[in-house]
DNA sequence: CTAGATGCAAACGATTTGCATTACT
DNA sequence: AGTAATGCAAATCGTTTGCATCTAG
C-alpha cells in the first residue's frame, strides 16, 4: 500500500482560516501556523510552548492554550490523546484517510485504505456519526534506534 | 452484522487477577470489581467515586484513582479518552474485536469485524504493534431522546 | 481608534504523594 | 503480626480565567 509522509496544510491555508473567522494575524499566530504546517507528528502544548518561547521569550502558556483551543474549534487542528496527554496536529483537509502512528516519535504516516466500506451491515438502530482507525507501531527510524538500544543492553549483561 | 451487548469480565475473573498479582481483596475492591463487571460502558473516575461513596461514604478519591491505575496496569481495565476526559471499562479478555461507542451514554457494543486482515500491505519498514478501530454514533436509546429534544426545541420557536 | 490578543497572576480541576491509621491474609 | 490498603491533607500538574495592557486592522 502507498503510505505517504503526512501532507500538511500550508501556512497560508491556516492563516486564511483565521482571517475567514475574523481573527487577527499576530506575529505569534504566524509562527504557530508555521510550526504546525511543518510538524510531522503530534505536538503537546509543552512542545508548542517550548518552540514558541525560543522566538518569543515572554510568551505565556495561556496564550499557547488559547490558540490551540481556538484553532481546534476552528477545525484547523485536530486533537488526539496519546500516551501521556492531549496532542495536536494540523488536520488533513484534503481527503479522508487514516494514519500509521509511531509510538516513539509520534510522527504520522498517511494511508489511503478506509475500512468503513468493508464493514458488514451495522444495526439500523445505531446512527453512525464517525469512526477512527489507527495503526500503531514503530517507524523505520525509531525501530533502528530501538534495535541499537537492545544490542547495547545485551552488552551490559 | 452481529452486534452484541458488551460481554463483561465476571466479578470472579477480576478478583482472580488481583489475587494472582498478590493483591488483597478488600471490601471496596470487591465492590469496584462488581461495578466494572456490570458496567455497560465507560466510567469516569468521578462516576466510580460517586458509585463507591454510596456504599462507603468515607471513601476517598485517591483510593479510586489508585485502584483504577493498578487495575489498568494489570490489564483488567482499559482506558479511553472520551470527549471530556479519561474513562475506564473492563477489558474484553475473551477475543479480539471492536466497538460501536455511543457518543451520548458511552455504552459500548461489540462487533466481530476486524479491518486488519483487509489492510493492503504496509511498508515493511513499519513495525506494527497494535491498532484501534471504533465506530462512534448514537445508540437506539439515545437517538430516541435526541429526537424528542429536537421536537421540543421546535415547539419553543 | 478600538476590539481583539497578550501577559500576568491567580483559580481551578484532575490526579498524585507522604504519612499515620486500619484491616486483609 | 506484618504488610498492604486506606483516608486525609497537601502537593503537583495541566489547563482556564479575570483583568490590565498592548497591538493589528
Amino acid at each position: 500500500m502507498r503510505v505517504a509522509a503526512h501532507t500538511d496544510q500550508t501556512v497560508h491555508e491556516i492563516l486564511q482560516s483565521m482571517v475567514k473567522k475574523g481573527w487577527r494575524i499576530t506575529e505569534q499566530r504566524r509562527t504557530l501556523a508555521t510550526l504546525f504546517a511543518h510538524a510531522e507528528g503530534y505536538l503537546s502544548p509543552r512542545d508548542v510552548y517550548d518552540h514558541m518561547t525560543k522566538k518569543y521569550p515572554g510568551m505565556s502558556f495561556d496564550t499557547v492554550y488559547r490558540n490551540l483551543r481556538l484553532l481546534s474549534e476552528m477545525g484547523v487542528l485536530e486533537q488526539f490523546y496519546l500516551n501521556d496527554g492531549l496532542k495536536f496536529k494540523a488536520r488533513c483537509q484534503s481527503h479522508h484517510h487514516h494514519h500509521l502512528i509511531c509510538l516513539t516519535c509520534e510522527k504520522t504516516y498517511t494511508f489511503e485504505f478506509c475500512p468503513m466500506p468493508s464493514v458488514p451491515e451495522l444495526p439500523a438502530s445505531f446512527d453512525v456519526v464517525s469512526h477512527r482507525f489507527e495503526i500503531f507501531g514503530y517507524c523505520s527510524d525509531c525501530k533502528q534506534s530501538r534495535k541499537q538500544e537492545k544490542e547495547a543492553d545485551k552488552e551490559d549483561e
